[in-house]
DNA sequence: GGGGAGAGATGCCGC
DNA sequence: GCGGCATTTCTCCCC
């Protein structure tokens, strides 16, 4: 389309304009910084945003294979016949040099967007709804706080229990981990010793629980209860008999 | 540059044909799955790859903003005048909407790239450093094993200690925080109830420690010893003489 | 800016 | 597939 001149100017003028610039080439890739990575040569697409962040996508996976931070400078430039896109954040001390065999198509645009998105469903949801409506865990639970932010991490929801025993809820939203118990038991011990009190319940509130998990939960005689976070599929399944049409 | 109804050909055939699409709207964005998500109407940039992953980025940012996995059928139709994006992921009942406002450009290409990653740096090029060299921990170290799997999660490094005590060394790349020393405890805890001994050592081994999970660290007895990585920032200090002309 | 923890986490490896 | 865990995690929130 463009000559290798002709990409360096309209690259590095777009960067100097903030523009959004996105293009797909067959390249190879060092990284260096907090880690070091090789990517060997293929077709990959590279989007530069607005903040000066650089992505690099391979044509398959969710994630991306390479990156640099928002404030990095970019500079394409040609070195005996070949493109070269060198990226560098001095105050991270990152650097990525793009080798650039063929670039495929070329776009900058000035893109605006001051949206925050909105999500619903996610642990914190979950605990709220269990800190407003305690009785879907156990009968007779009474809340205290929720979110309580402590030196040694905060609690999902701290509630007592109809034996006037202080009662810790840890929430999570998928299947709870080794990490949930441990977690769950430092909130437990530190409350104990901080609050000069021999007994406090735990419990982890979860769709699931892993098998490992639980028998570490009843080792310390902590209590698994069953609970999905709110809205979880619902307006999926509402809409799925207007499916039959796609 | 094209029509709607052009637009819908260009998108449909291109996913028809495997091809992985980029373009960048103004667009409003609809999610229900997992969770549920809105995003109000903005610039974005969007991508679906071979695999039929798709992304949302904004103009700012590293993560994407909206996603859905690989996998997921995706349909762009014309729908009262607007362009409007339908993907589905029945078998992990997610969907999204993704409604069109204006198409700023768009590209569909066959990309091919068959290469993995080479990284180097990482917790676990750090553990293998130690096992090779546990005197960069502690002088008189005998390394025993490296990444040995257990039922209650796998041990970085262990060894024995000159005095003939097993030590458990578990390596973190970045700053040590409460979570690695719940996890450390978890380890040393297993290990003397398995082994049935009653005294088993514990090191966590980071670049640095958060000052509270270090209050803990202390607490239970176990140490801490500063150790960076392999290889961290090696190659930019080298370079960095070079830099003086960029 | 540090600390703590969730995420629609993702991705990797091992069983 | 589940489980356990690192990630150049990223992102948010609170102190």
């Amino acid at each position: 389309m463009w000559s290798n001149e002709e990409y360096c100017s309209l690259f590095n003028d777009a960067i100097n304009r903030n523009e959004t610039v996105v293009f797909s080439c067959k390249c190879s890739i060092r990284y260096s910084g907090r880690a070091e990575s090789f990517l060997d040569i293929g077709d990959r697409i590279i989007i530069i945003k607005n903040d000066n962040a650089l992505l690099v996508h391979q044509p398959s996976g969710n994630a991306p294979i390479n990156y640099m931070k928002p404030e990095t400078s970019h500079k394409l430039s040609l070195e005996v016949n070949k493109l070269i896109l060198r990226s560098r954040n001095l105050s991270l001390k990152e650097q990525m040099d793009i080798n650039i065999e063929r670039i495929y198509f070329f776009n900058s645009h000035k893109l605006e967007d001051g949206q925050s998105i909105i999500v619903s469903g996610t642990e914190d949801d979950m605990s709220r709804m269990i800190y407003e409506n305690p009785s879907l865990v156990e009968e007779g639970l009474k809340p205290v706080s929720q979110e309580e932010q402590t030196k040694y991490g905060f609690i999902d929801v701290l509630c007592i229990d109809k034996n006037n025993i202080l009662t810790i809820i840890e929430c999570k939203r998928h299947n709870a981990d080794l990490g949930a118990v441990t977690q769950l038991r430092r909130y437990v011990e530190k409350l104990m010793v901080s609050k000069g009190i021999s007994k406090v319940r735990g419990i982890l509130a979860a769709p699931k629980i892993t098998s490992n998990a639980e028998k570490m939960l009843i080792d310390w005689g902590f209590e698994f209860k069953s609970i999905k976070p709110p809205k979880y599929l619902e307006e999926f399944d509402k809409k799925q008999s207007k499916l039959d049409n796609f």
